[in-house]
DNA sequence: TTGAAAGCGCTAACAC
DNA sequence: GTGTTAGCGCTTTCAA
């Protein structure tokens, strides 16, 4: 089993060619005849030889790498979002190094500095809060710089990404519209989930804009918050704020374990209360009733973010100035409002 | 911005010491005098150096990296093994090297490959069925292969998983206890998700092997399959199989979407017919009713691969053979059946 | 405790 | 179309 690594020596040897000539013949465009090329490639695959591509990496400086950190893994959006990034960035033979960072920016500088350490040709981050260090480590890296999910005041470089706070604002309209004035908000206590705090502090601005009670707020505690807290917290909400007509909640998962709390209940949604959530999921689509929510096209930042950073490292030496792609978001109007 | 990245001649120069003195001032354990340490970490800070692991990897041989193949990022299964794994691995400075193959065995294969070409250090896929080419490239890597999710006859090296088709003899025996003859199963009808088709054979061979009739086949179509594709394979169910008194599906996300779908349609869960599915996620014990369903326990694989992987690399020369961890299983007993 | 030389496996640049 | 030389940025080895 433990046989050390074939090398393209151990290929050249076989085949009585140079290493260069080997190299070549794994190159597309390079100048070695279809004879020889076709006759080195058997040999390889005989010999079982596996190009080394760290060694490429060194010598060429170029890795094929872009850096990627997410908070969790296992969340649908940012699977979706590091999902299509990966299969844009594929086509241009680029790879993705995920790191995810537990919500903790002071994670996410340990992470980014080990995510550097392996030279990346770009680096995406999720979201437009960081360590001092942290932002000073990407603004040296010499690499083009994306934040994500976000619409930062003072990017480091890149944006692609929306106002999280600016959707609450659309859902407050939208259940305005529909004659609610009290309505409460479940989540984004907790300043680690920026996002999801950003999202509060939207709805907050946008009732008091509005000259509407912005008190009515539940906790849900650190995250990821999900289903359950949705549940729980949904109790706290009837005992607290008896009087809500409506409640928006960080998530759709938050929404749906709300939503499941009420039937347990016998509370009629959207009759007794009305239940709005953010993200599209899967499940606000599908669930009965199913939940009025934001999509903010978590793909769709991936393509985005790969096309830009395919074109910032076309253009030799950066010729393109710092970007900030703004990405639409959609109100879906659904059963729970 | 564009600045070439500093290397540890720079830092050797500003420090006026040899680059040697720098790369021992960067390692734990090597003999530095803690002064010229504190200050070369100073110097390299303020020039904002960043160790290349690149470099560092081809002379030693060594990358730190696992390389980790998926079918797909956004499923919370495989989401929560690799962020177990990814968890467990960096305890021991180790880093996962992710891929998805999209369900597809070809582009499996040439996932492996690309991953091979990193030098990992030891490779786990997600498992146990790969084309013939796939198979070879891993048993000639060199590197501890683990093949995880599945319970192969012919594993390659080691495995840690269970028997997909075992958890449905169990959920079969469940019902059949609960009183239930007439079964049908959704899903797992294409080879693409092999470990949905080998719950779907493991449901046939159980209902088979206990004199029931196992015809009450509804297929789903490509994966991913979910919630959607429930719903309307239960719509399927009630038209082609109106007797049925319960189903078993693929997994708890389709028994979700068939849940909603008889809510929508009147039909009572579990009086009408009985829901069952697969995988203990989070919204089999939140949903109304809760999804009677398998734990797999995801995050264990994760944690138990990420052992054995380090077992075997700290093992000088790999003495120890091919290990098979079957990780147990638990039948979570609710509402819906 | 520190430094000098050599080399990991590949490829750019230049020869022929 | 093919070969030779040199070197990417580190670390192993040996010497001081």
């Amino acid at each position: 089993m433990q046989h050390s690594a074939k090398t393209m020596k151990d290929v050249a040897l076989a085949a009585r060619v140079s290493v260069m000539t080997v190299s070549r013949a794994f190159k597309q465009d390079s100048s070695v005849s279809e004879a020889t090329r076709a006759r080195i490639r058997i040999i390889a695959e005989d010999l079982g030889y596996v190009f080394d591509a760290t060694a490429a990496n060194l010598r060429t400086q170029k890795t094929n790498f872009v850096a990627v950190t997410v908070p969790s893994i296992n969340n649908a959006h940012f699977a979706d979002t590091v999902g299509a990034l990966s299969d844009s960035l594929a086509q241009a033979g680029m790879e993705v190094l995920l790191g995810h960072s537990g919500y903790d920016v002071a994670q996410e500088e340990v992470l980014v500095e080990q995510l550097l350490r392996r030279r990346p040709e770009a680096i995406v981050v999720t979201g437009g809060r960081h360590t001092e260090r942290t932002r000073k480590m990407l603004l040296n890296a010499g690499i083009p710089v994306v934040e994500t999910w976000d619409l930062p005041d003072d990017p480091i470089e890149h944006v692609v990404g929306f106002s999280n706070a600016a959707t609450m604002a659309g859902m407050v309209d939208y259940l305005v519209a529909k004659g609610m004035a009290r309505i409460a908000f479940i989540g984004g206590d907790t300043d680690s989930d920026t996002r999801g705090a950003d999202r509060r502090r939207g709805f907050v601005a946008a009732m008091q804009a509005r000259g509407l009670d912005a008190s009515r707020l539940i906790g849900a505690g650190k995250p990821p918050i999900s289903m359950r807290e949705g549940a729980s917290a949904l109790g706290q909400l009837l005992n607290d704020f008896p009087d809500a007509q409506a409640v928006i909640c960080v998530s759709d998962l938050v929404a749906f374990g709300a939503l499941t709390e009420c039937q347990r209940r016998g509370v009629r949604v959207p009759q007794d209360i009305a239940i709005a959530g953010f993200g599209a999921y899967e499940i606000a689509g599908i669930s009965h009733p199913t939940i009025t929510t934001i999509n903010p096209h978590p793909r769709l930042i991936g393509t985005q973010t790969a096309e830009l950073i395919l074109q910032v490292l076309d253009t030799a030496s950066g010729r393109i100035g710092p970007q900030r792609l703004e990405i639409n978001w959609d109100l879906q109007g659904a059963e729970s409002a």
